[in-house]
RNA sequence: GGGUGAUUAGCUCAGUUGGCUAGAGCGUCUCGUUUACACCGAGAAGGUCGGGGGUUCGAGCCCCUCAUCACCCACCA
């Protein structure tokens, strides 16, 4: 097959994946479902071990959105390890996902219909329901194709939608244990309320920011006196229902009891005493608004205050004097403090900065609001996974965070899970309706969310209309995906790692855990693998409003798809925020190319020895056959293509490469192992380009050992293949004795060498570049044409100077016989002089000094070392070994310099 | 207020139990159309590893301290 002359990565990377797709190459090869093929009533599957299999699951990308450079990353890590992991010889399962995204889409969607011209309210929830599962599946599709083109090699017969019948089943058999348990309560606290979005939000999907604000010292008077409190939100004055000071202040001892009037209104309030009273802030005197503050909420249960509700869910006054009355908060404000300041009870007024929490998605203010929502008692579920987290069920990278985790749980608040949003799963509660039955529980669970109204034993009930909490089915993820079943074995749970960003490890991560716990008993998944976020290429967040979101497709299309993998892997660790690199993408789409040529070459090759007709042919196998060949232990006869390919290693280089490659596999093996993939990238990328191509590959256009080209070439190519998947199987689909996909093969085995040999290159590669770097320090241009190589008594430039010839580009090497003539090239145990007139040397006398003097340099820092009778003393006996040769060698070289010097 | 991470070449980053003569990519400079590749080849310049102290034969790495930046958590009215 014939090459194309360059690599174009859009002329191919569609073609493959769909290749890949159809021939359903993405599958696991053990089923999720009991088999039994030999009919002795067994499940088959239960002799598969934890080894054979390997499974993650996609953290789902929100369904109706375009993916995003996190998505990009997200991608790139994921299908690195699944694809090395099926090359291993694993079951390797990748579950796709699509979110719902529950709030995030109803944000989307409610933009829609208001551009339309319509409100939320204007349907009910089962309509809207039905509208936005449109509006969804509309969008669907981009998503996906998405994914595709990131080359992502899930089973998408298996994708699972946070809204498909099996996750809302299992939410609910969650959900009814839960209720059963006496987990889950309905309670009136406070809640953090959007205003705008007309919904509550869990703690975690609050942002906290320092602004500026103002605290107002205002008088709440007596008689015979005036108690000043501080506030920065005068507007909620007329919830207060107590003015707290601390036990301890004495300031405020007779008061304490008594009532004081509440300004603006006719009402007493009394003074109570509470720890949360600051005795140093302020005046040491606290307005206490259980129904508008997280603090007075609790000191309000503390003290058994009534919690008046003032501001209602839109955000406008309520339950106050007429004249305030469907006020907004802000107006409210105003209007408060000019009242105030007209009676005489504005004390003062100071500019500070607080902390004020804000709708994540629109940035409002969020409204502390009284409200009936289903919580979690959090208490038993988080106890048991730190139960499991400190027995070190799962380990984590980077290793910290499970520190950080525990440490979350232990301080965890009972999770609020009623959103009212109509997009999501349906809160499977009915209220009574039929008050009379008094002996019928208030609420009670029912599956039956279609319908709005049910009855049981005689009495009606009516739906909840709230929604759940993203987060609580999604806590089921690694549940729903892999199948779980309760009793049922499944090879797939858990998990081998949860792959996710360093963002939601508290979000998502701990509920997973918890959820995984309560339901399977098991932890969801070994290890946790947390990626942290893609900066712009200054180190700056990307958002929308800076304009400086970058675009994985557009990358894609510019660069390939393989090159953007290679790039946003390369310099990035686990947990750490890194800025994203365009000229990284560039260095792999390099690569790419790179690769590209190499194949290309090593097909040329093979295609004029091959097309030399049998003759050819026989004669390699001959060889092969006949001197013993050094070949690569292919006992395993079930391994095919790389192991068929027996090599014999004769020529200098060949051991070499093959010890190289040999260490360049183990090392990316560790280095998958323990997560380390921008490591994993460097050591390929290295191995490719400066050893395979720089050394390997031109000194192979000497000899041609066309079965070890072939061999060597599939190793890199395999090798590579989890991080650029598209190039190395257009490669293997264009090489002509390969077969199959390079997909499905096996990691190649180590390479055998001759380590002597191997090591004896090196020298070779000493002195090919000290000769090359003496050529470019010489005087004058094209220095490699014009001065030829001579040798003295030296048996391995004698042996391989064709070689050296070849690499050096100098036009000839000969021996000296014995006449050392021209400019001796400063190697320490090499004699080799290149042919070179007098004058120039001449005018190399500078350089050649430079260089003694650097040499001297080193030299010194180790004589120092020796020196210091401690280190002789204490370091290891091979470092002070090591360090006496490389200062005989310094002396040697030097000395030869220096004679050389004496010469010009 | 508590916590976490960062600070290494012009830029983006590696540097895994201390042994380093501190590396890579991109950029820069010099030379080179050598039949795989100019998305290339050869060579080179460029860093007192944020400051200060300590432990050690030896510190980019360990300890203390300071500074700067980023992020997270927390109820400061």
């Amino acid at each position: 097959m014939k090459f194309a002359s360059s690599y174009e990565p859009g002329d191919f990377e569609s073609d493959i994946y769909a290749a890949w797709e159809a021939s359903g190459v993405f599958q696991p090869t053990i089923t999720t479902l009991p088999v039994d093929n030999d009919g002795n009533g067994e499940d088959d599957r239960k002799v598969v071990t934890r080894d054979d299999v390997y499974s993650i699951v996609m953290p789902p990308p929100n369904a109706n959105g375009n993916l995003h450079i996190g998505h990009g990353l997200t991608i790139a890590l994921e299908d690195s390890l699944i694809r090395f992991h099926r090359l291993r010889g694993q079951s390797a399962w990748y579950v796709p996902g699509a979110d719902h995204a529950g709030f995030e889409t109803w944000v989307v969607y409610e933009r829609a219909l208001e551009k339309e011209g319509h409100t939320r309210f204007e349907f009910d929830r089962d309509e809207l329901y039905s509208r936005v599962w449109n509006f969804v599946a509309e969008q669907r599709g981009n998503m996906e194709l998405q994914v595709r083109a990131l080359g992502a090699s899930c089973a998408w017969g298996d994708l699972t939608f946070t809204l498909d019948e099996n996750v809302v089943d299992r939410v609910y058999t969650t959900f009814e244990k839960m209720w059963n348990d006496g987990l889950i309560y309905r309670g009136e606290k406070l809640v953090n309320f959007c205003p705008k979005h007309q919904t509550a939000f869990a703690d975690i999907e609050v942002e906290h920011e320092d602004e500026k604000g103002s605290l107002w010292d205002i008088a709440y008077t007596y008689d015979g006196g005036e108690i000043v409190v501080s506030t920065t939100r005068p507007e909620t004055l007329f919830g207060d229902t107590a003015v707290a000071v601390n036990p301890e202040d004495k300031r405020y001892k007779d008061l304490v009891g008594k009532t004081v009037h509440l300004p603006l209104t006719d009402r007493e309030i009394p003074v109570i005493t509470d720890e949360h009273a600051d005795m140093e802030y302020g005046t040491g005197a606290v307005k206490i608004t259980p129904a508008h503050d997280f603090d007075d909420f609790e000191v309000g249960n503390r003290h058994n205050l009534e919690r008046i509700q003032v501001i209602a869910e839109n955000g406008t006054m309520i339950n106050v004097p007429e004249a305030y009355d469907g006020l907004t908060t802000t107006e409210c404000r105003k209007k408060v403090l000019k009242d105030l300041k007209e009676a005489g009870l504005l004390r003062g007024e100071k500019s500070i900065v607080h902390s004020v929490s804000h709708c994540y998605k629109c940035g409002t203010t969020i409204e502390p609001t009284l409200k009936e929502q289903w919580f979690i008692d959090v208490k038993k579920l988080a106890a048991e996974a730190i139960k499991h987290l400190e027995a070190g069920e799962i380990k984590f990278h980077p290793e910290s965070k499970q520190r950080i985790l525990i440490n979350y749980l232990e301080n965890l608040k009972d999770w609020n899970i009623s959103r009212q949003i109509p997009w999501g799963i349906a809160i499977p509660m009915f209220k009574k309706v039929t008050l009379e039955a008094t002996a019928a529980p208030e609420w009670i669970f029912d599956r039956r969310v279609n319908l709005k109204e049910i009855e049981r034993a005689g009495v009606k009930y009516v739906r909840d209309e709230d929604t759940f909490d993203t987060w609580f089915s999604s806590s089921h993820w690694p549940i729903v995906c892999t199948n779980w079943t309760e009793g049922v074995f499944n090879p797939y749970y858990p998990l081998d790692v949860m792959e996710t960003g360093a963002d939601i490890l508290f979000a998502w991560v701990a509920r997973m855990i918890m959820m995984g716990v309560y339901v399977t008993g098991e932890v969801p998944f070994k290890e946790v693998y947390l990626h942290g976020l893609v900066l712009d290429a200054h180190g700056k967040k990307m958002s929308k409003s800076k304009g400086n979101v970058i675009n994985p497709m557009e990358l894609v299309a510019r660069y390939g798809s393989d090159a953007f993998r290679l790039g946003i892997l390369r310099g990035r660790s686990a947990g750490m925020n890194q800025a994203f690199s365009e000229n990284s993408v560039i260095a792999g789409r390099n690569l790419c190319n790179k690769l590209w040529n190499i194949s290309n070459f090593i097909q040329t090759v093979v295609d004029e020895s091959e097309g030399d007709t049998a003759r050819g042919l026989s004669e390699v196998t001959t060889e092969n056959e006949g001197v013993s060949p050094v070949t690569t232990g292919a006992s395993d006869p079930s391994r095919e293509s790389v192991d068929s390919l027996d090599y014999t290693t004769d020529h200098m280089g060949e051991d070499w490469i093959c010890r190289e490659l040999t260490t360049c596999l183990n090392d990316v093996t560790e280095d998958m192992k323990n997560y380390r993939f921008a490591e994993a990238v460097e050591t390929l990328y290295q191995t490719i380009w400066d050893k395979y191509a720089d050394w390997f590959i031109e000194s192979q256009k000497i000899y041609k050992n066309i079965p070890l080209l072939k061999k060597t070439l599939e190793a890199i190519l395999i090798a590579l293949h989890p991080f650029a998947p598209f190039v190395t199987e257009a490669i293997w689909q264009n090489l002509s004795w390969t077969d199959d996909f390079i997909i499905t093969k096996d990691w190649p085995n180590d390479f055998k060498f001759d380590a002597i040999t191997a090591e004896q290159f090196e020298n070779i590669r000493t002195i090919v570049s000290e000769v090359r770097a003496t050529l470019q320090a010489l005087p004058g241009t094209n220095n490699a044409k014009k001065y030829g190589l001579l040798y003295g008594e030296d048996s391995l430039v004698e042996d391989n100077a064709n070689l050296i010839r070849t690499l050096t580009k100098v036009p000839t090497i000969n021996s000296n016989n014995g006449q050392p003539k021209g400019l001796r090239v400063p190697l320490a145990n090499h004699e080799l002089y290149l042919d070179v007139p007098e004058k120039v040397i001449k005018e190399y006398k500078a350089a050649l000094t430079e260089k003694i003097l650097n040499v001297g340099r080193e030299l010194d820092a180790l004589n120092a070392r020796m020196a210091n009778p401690s280190y002789v003393e204490r370091a290891p006996e091979h470092l002070v070994k090591e360090t006496k040769e490389l200062i005989f060698e310094k002396e040697n070289l030097i000395k030869r310099m220096k004679q050389e010097l004496e010469l010009i």
